[in-house]
DNA sequence: CTGAAAGCGCTTACAG
DNA sequence: CTGAAAGCGCTTACAG
């Protein structure tokens, strides 16, 4: 023991095996002799003793240890996060843990090359991307990340290039479901709220899925009822006073994500339209808020437990060099009060 | 540079001083003379060279790592976390990345030994906690902390043994504010929903500003207003049945935080009380959801951003050995539309 | 199953 | 202002 912190050697010394023993025994190593190992582990316990991870790391070349990178927005509110991106975050962190990996996290992407900033300088072994629209703004750095052959894996990006890491949800899927759900209780003039941009990948299969569903129903698509929003209250707000302003009839509208909806909702009932009643509301998502609102909003689900688990167990096979298809996310249609119709009134507290 | 990754050794021979030299150049050691160092630094740009950080570690014996740890009731949702602590997550991260730290972020205390698993392996410098209530659940852990001098900072507990450790927001002051903002506006019945226990210090707190402004107005403070309730939405609606069950009149409440707020206006509706005609409702916290609701929810807004920033920089000064009496964080009444009175319509979108 | 030895890539006294 | 050298505490071939 004598000065300083406690080291393998100390343990060595104490359990009368080399140091080398003490490490393959900590590390469970089929080498040793297992007797041996638990007589090891015992004297590290007693003597709170921890692997040091900066050697360990120094030595194997290994940080265990997964960067999430949250992109946003940048003209969004810096304090604000979107509540779904959080929800993911803590369900990342859980599968992260579960695979023995750290998770360092994020929110300021001050370097303009993740690949050198987390794994050539030994941070991280992986890195996982999260983020919505503004896909313009940081695909430079995608691209510098592909060319370093860098272990990463993205949320809802779509694209060739992203072939291999990209992971997301079936968001037409989704959107099919939530514009098939309107027509089900008898809505005819559906508008669709979001951006149908390649900025923004995941809204644009949304829209895609809002398309099938009312083909598959025989009904054409208006371009009128398609008003441009972002991933902002505020932006769904402006979207509906637009649409109000057009006089174009609707029925009810599918937002391509529920803090749209949310800002949508309020402004439908500041042109004293109620909700159900004159106005379905569909969004995508399922954040906390949703089952908050007053009607609860009725939203696609994104399973962020089935996301994270994903996302984490194919950035870390990437590392080990395996090879995985991306599966997608499958996501559900929660039925709550914002649309009316045979199923109103369901879930309430 | 022949094979394997770029090293501070291939920047010396390009840059034909020591390698010494390099490492000294890029910590920006004054030592260095500065055209020395730019040209060492150019070459490092160009050769994408990055500091092996477990090298770095290990040597200096600092990670420059922050680790945050959420601790949560046990019996709360696995994948819901509280949106209070999702907004401090993101300014602690970016206050982090403002004073150079990274930040490691877990869920889930796996571990019982705090200060061994973060410090101890080298994993961090220092520890910031987060949670609310079943601060009986952790206190043990905690002590473990103090009793190894580890590097730790608690958001909102109290108490003599945390001297020093604890950083919180002023909650007598903003409960006081809540309280004597539904005095002003008329209201005489301000019952109190949440929990007065030492297993919540912060709740404790607000109760004790509720009592303090009522007090302040010449008011008694009476035992049939107050219901318990745990910090979540279900436990609000539930402590809302209970009061209205016991017949005892009341025209407004003060809740221990937003999401108690939440459930409460859920019940009150269905028992046919409107908000805020019948009862007026003020909740603690302001997290995103607040404004959402409908009508949206008068609070006490918490400064995240300032809670995150004192956080970071009190456990940054510990690890550097220094004293800093931790400052307060100051409440703020927000006004919006669920108490009426004189304040009320505004702030709408 | 075990041990002796090398070496991961830095930082930092020490000497000049 | 610069360099030579030591050493942080592990993991992992290599040899037995």
């Amino acid at each position: 023991m004598g000065s300083g912190k406690t080291t393998s050697f100390d343990i060595a010394h104490r359990a009368g095996v080399s140091q080398a023993t003490v490490s393959r025994a900590l590390r469970d190593s089929p080498l040793v002799n297992p007797e041996t190992r638990e007589r090891i582990k015992k004297i590290a316990r007693e003597l709170n003793y921890q692997i040091d991870r900066a050697a360990s790391r120094l030595r194997s070349q290994h940080s265990n240890t997964l960067a999430l990178l949250f992109f946003e927005d940048p003209t969004s509110d810096a304090s604000q996060i979107n509540p779904f991106f959080l929800s993911m975050l803590g369900n990342i962190t859980r599968a992260a843990a579960r695979r023995n990996y750290d998770l360092l996290v994020s929110f300021q992407q001050l370097s303009d090359d993740w690949h050198i900033k987390y794994e050539v300088s030994n941070r991280a072994d992986g890195i996982i991307l999260l983020g919505y629209g503004a896909y313009s703004g940081f695909k430079d750095k995608v691209k510098k990340l592909i060319d370093a052959d860098a272990h990463f894996v993205i949320w809802g990006a779509t694209g060739p290039h992203l072939r291999g890491h990209s992971i997301g949800c079936d968001n037409i899927k989704g959107a099919y479901d939530a514009t098939t759900h309107l027509l089900s209780i008898g809505r005819k003039n559906i508008a669709f709220i979001g951006n149908k941009t390649i900025d923004s990948p995941e809204f644009k299969q949304r829209y895609e899925g809002y398309c099938k569903a009312l083909t598959a129903a025989g009904l054409g698509i208006d371009p009128e009822l398609q008003v441009y929003a972002t991933n902002q209250e505020t932006s769904g707000a402006a979207a509906i006073a637009e649409l109000v302003e057009s006089g174009k009839p609707f029925d009810a509208i599918f937002t391509a994500s529920d803090l749209i909806a949310i800002g949508a909702i309020k402004r439908l009932r500041k042109a004293g339209l109620q909700i159900p009643d004159d106005v379905s509301v569909v969004g995508f998502d399922d954040i906390p808020a949703a089952s908050y609102l007053s009607p609860s909003l009725t939203t696609i689900r994104q399973d962020t437990i089935a996301a994270g688990q994903q996302l984490v167990d194919h950035v870390i096979c990437m590392i080990n060099g395996e090879v995985l298809e991306p599966k997608k996310v499958v996501p559900k249609l929660v039925i709550r009060d914002s649309c009316g119709g045979k199923s109103s009134a369901a879930n309430q507290l």
